[in-house]
DNA sequence: CTTGGCACTCAGGACGGATGAGTGCCAGGT
DNA sequence: ACCTGGCACTCATCCGTCCTGAGTGCCAAG
């Protein structure tokens, strides 16, 4: 009982119905692969696999379909790596090299993950908590209203008005501008949201609501909600490969919807084995324990900034997916994203 | 023959076909409407209002169906007005009241008209170029990368890393960003890119390249391309009403992947007719001039900043849809927003 | 352990008749 | 001039039946 040729049988498998969609059978497996055995061979390694958990039979009289625990398999011990071709890693160049600031970096790397990949891509912004500030501003709007703008050494800038009792006089303005900079540049979000409590003291009484009023806003600007932010890309790729999702399209569309899933799951997934060697994370089907997602398989990576992870990158798409070359794409993506914004 | 009675048949058979989804005859539209006269005598109307074009038979022996000039006469003359339910309106409220910046006003109006219209919603960013400049900020981030940022009374608040040769001294950075702020704040974008030319002479000549730099990246962040922006949800909707897309709903996923394609139809029609009463734009199907959309109907209305249109909201969905719900949610929510930002 | 043979299952397509919703037209009534 | 009931006609859809063929599991022989 050669257990090699039953992993090449479930490799066979993958592959086929990867690429036709159709449950495949014993005879047309040894037609397409040279497995060197007769049909009937197969159909008793078959029957182990079935066993086994990895294939299973939509009805009696069809052929076989790779179950999550056999894409499982797949993706661990059998698929063999698949190199992009250089069109592709030209299309990421040419895409990505000319992008200005950081939301353009992530707009257009979203865009080049979905066009190659043909799924729906997701990218996560760096994340504020491990980021330093560079700089703090503060802009009267006019009337009771002030801007406060915090711009982060990863280029992120975060936003947020700030309602206060009455107009500000501009003196008291820069005051809070020039101490809360000397407060926060350089230091790290966290240690910012600490010293913030004993600012006011620093203040006139008369001032102290105003700079409550402000150091609240920017506290909640920090605020692990406010904090994650994604971009999506390549939807309409849904549609095209709708025929995948037995159901129907909508449990991915509303989860995609829900920006609070995607997060979850990208910080999951951060936390997974293959992604702390700066590779890349699968989740498949009910390995994502959604129960709306059960078709739905997940390949993402991290991206990095300074040698430091900062967020993560990936794609969506079926349980019947190409995932060598769905996952070689997510990895050379999240290469060239920390090669340009690393530094 | 009583032109009147037809327009009721068009108008009876356009609220049961968007109620029931499926082709009406003459019989239960006697029976639904009472409009008392017999089976046969609607026949007739409904063979003439055929040959005008209103409606069409998807087969011989099967009811009748809108067409596009068939809604088109509902919308412009048949729909009653139908305010929005009180629960509808504490929806708008209680999800737009506290909303913090100007994102966060849009990224929640965006969410209410989805949810009020369970369709497809879009909402445009207020247009730069009539905005005027509140504030102009340039911070260094390291190495020869600095980050201009420009806020506007509207509340927005764009950014854009500048490349230049090599490190630049805090004093420079200093002065430009006091010079800059001299001439832009308070000014119009569009005068301001008109002043930008003649800044560079008023730097040492040493500075004067890392001026320009700096100058071109702002005049490239006020560039009519980059100063439009969307945000939309409700995609999920499109799965939900996938039946109303004979087709299926791929064209639509695209063109609202397609940017463009969305910018270039809040533009043409806030030119139409019903648009400039500060009320709502519609186009049905072909209307839209889009040959991927053919099954599509748009609903817009512009909001508004200190009694001035700024920008655009709306709503995507099948030509078969409630025309008069969608219209007084269109219509309230950009009301409701205009409030909000206007001031 | 492999293989050819064989009986068995069953989804999917093809065929055909029945059903019934809906129409257009006409002749008679108001 | 218009409305109406009656009627013959069309045709999509439903449903039951049959057939085909892909694919299987099992077995006995190599």
């Amino acid at each position: 009982m050669s257990d090699e040729r039953r992993l090449a049988v479930l490799r066979a498998i993958v592959e086929d119905y990867v690429a036709t969609r159709e449950p495949v059978g014993s005879k047309v497996l040894v037609e397409r692969h040279s497995l060197g055995v007769s049909p009937a061979t197969i159909r008793n390694d078959m029957a182990v696999l079935e066993e086994e958990g990895y294939i299973a039979q939509p009805h009696t009289s069809a052929g076989r379909v790779p179950t999550d625990k056999g894409y499982r398999a797949f993706v661990d011990r059998l698929a063999t790596v698949k190199p992009l071709s250089p069109a592709e890693r030209r299309a990421i160049s040419t895409l990505l090299d000319d992008a200005t600031d950081l939301d353009d970096v992530l707009t257009r790397t979203v865009r080049a993950l979905a066009q190659l990949t043909r799924q729906v891509a997701v990218v996560q912004y760096p994340s504020l908590s491990r980021a330093t500030v560079r700089h703090v501003e503060l802009v009267p709007l006019g009337g009771p209203r002030l801007l406060l703008v915090l711009i982060t050494d990863s280029g992120r800038v975060e936003q947020r008005t700030v309602e206060v009792a009455g107009e500000v006089p501009e003196e008291l303005v820069g005051q809070m501008r020039t101490r809360l900079g000397a407060v926060a540049s350089g230091r790290r979000l966290a240690e910012v949201v600490a010293l913030l409590p004993s600012l006011p003291e620093s203040f006139a009484p008369a001032d102290r609501d105003v700079v409550r009023a402000v150091l609240r806003a920017l506290e909640d600007s920090l605020s692990a909600e406010r904090e994650e932010r994604v971009v999506l890309a390549g939807t309409a790729n849904l549609a095209r490969s709708g025929l995948d999702f037995p159901q129907s399209i909508s449990p991915v569309l509303e989860a995609i919807e829900e920006q609070v899933v995607l997060l979850r799951l990208l910080g999951e997934m951060a936390d997974d084995a293959g992604a702390a060697a700066g590779g890349v994370s699968v989740r498949i089907g009910r390995e994502l324990a959604h129960d709306r997602l059960t078709e739905t398989s997940v390949v993402t990576s991290g991206y990095a900034s300074g040698g430091q992870v900062v967020a993560h990158l990936g794609v969506l798409g079926p349980t019947r997916m190409d995932y060598p070359t769905t996952m070689a794409a997510v990895r050379a993506v999240a290469r060239y994203v920390s090669r340009i914004i690393g530094g």
